[in-house]
DNA sequence: TCAATAGTTTAGAATGGTTATAATGTAAAA
DNA sequence: TTTTACATTATAACCATTCTAAACTATTGA
């Protein structure tokens, strides 16, 4: 819970222009208690939802984009018709549930550090993601 | 390396039709020592370096998931702007590299097996994937 | 044999997630 | 101010993927 002044600030840092668009965006994805999972579809309806102004689907890809870059938030790897993001931007895996289109955050505490044994040659490894695909259990 | 009426036997088998597209598709995915990762574009263009018999696009993405659901290609989880597909169907992980666009598969014994502490309830894991990003190391 | 029928497969056309780019806005330089 | 360079927006286009109608194939039964 932050107010609109505070955005200005955390973008202009950024190097990023405090746009009504993007402190619009920035209110949308943050300004919550709790992170969570999202397709660029899903903000764009919580947008509309919570102004009237309204925001061009390109201008949130943009900004998306943007705020990834920065750190802001995360594109979550699955392989799903379109993109996930998350604003838990603290190292973690998830559970993705195929059927319900449905991404869960998996808790560091329960999952075994993951340990690479060997390197390409000229590469640094720049992140390691687990995903555990999950489905209904008809036991 | 395999004829074609194992091709086509395999293909009865597993309840589809030895068609002479499947039968081709079968030919540029299999009929090779060593297995390798695929755009659906990439194989397209392999089978039209291979035959003067065009196959549509739309045939070659049926075949691809039709191969996907028996189980004899692996789709790998990376969002790109495609998907990747995988011919080597054994459990193993990958190393992406995002400038290169390019898929590695990482040798079983080099990575760590790992342990999931927790489930959802009503669900069961229906596969576990790591994903190792690596970029250029300038150091 | 060989229609008639039902189910399967193909591939052209449409969809829609994503991105390129031209128009617009902003701020620093002169 | 005016000029200039750069940043941002959002329309229009792209293209990866999927839908669906047409073509094909196997089965049935007369
Ligand atoms: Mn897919
Ligand atoms: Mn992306
Ligand atoms: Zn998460
Ligand atoms: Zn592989």
């Amino acid at each position: 819970m932050i107010n609109n002044s505070q955005y200005t600030e955390k973008l202009r840092n950024s190097g990023l222009r405090p746009t009504k668009q993007r402190i619009k965006i920035c209110e949308v994805l943050f300004n919550t208690d709790k992170t969570f999972h999202f397709t660029i579809n899903e903000l764009v309806e919580k947008i509309s939802k919570s102004t009237n102004h309204k925001i061009s689907l390109a201008t949130v890809y943009n900004t998306v984009h943007a705020f990834k870059k920065k750190g802001y938030v995360k594109e979550i790897p699955i392989n799903s018709d379109q993109s996930y993001f998350d604003t838990n931007t603290s190292h973690h895996h998830h559970f993705y549930d195929e059927s319900q289109k449905d991404l869960i955050d998996l808790d560091e505490a329960d999952v075994e550090p993951v340990k690479i044994n060997t390197k390409i040659p000229g590469k640094k490894i720049k992140s390691v993601e687990i995903i555990v695909k999950v489905e209904d259990d008809n036991t």
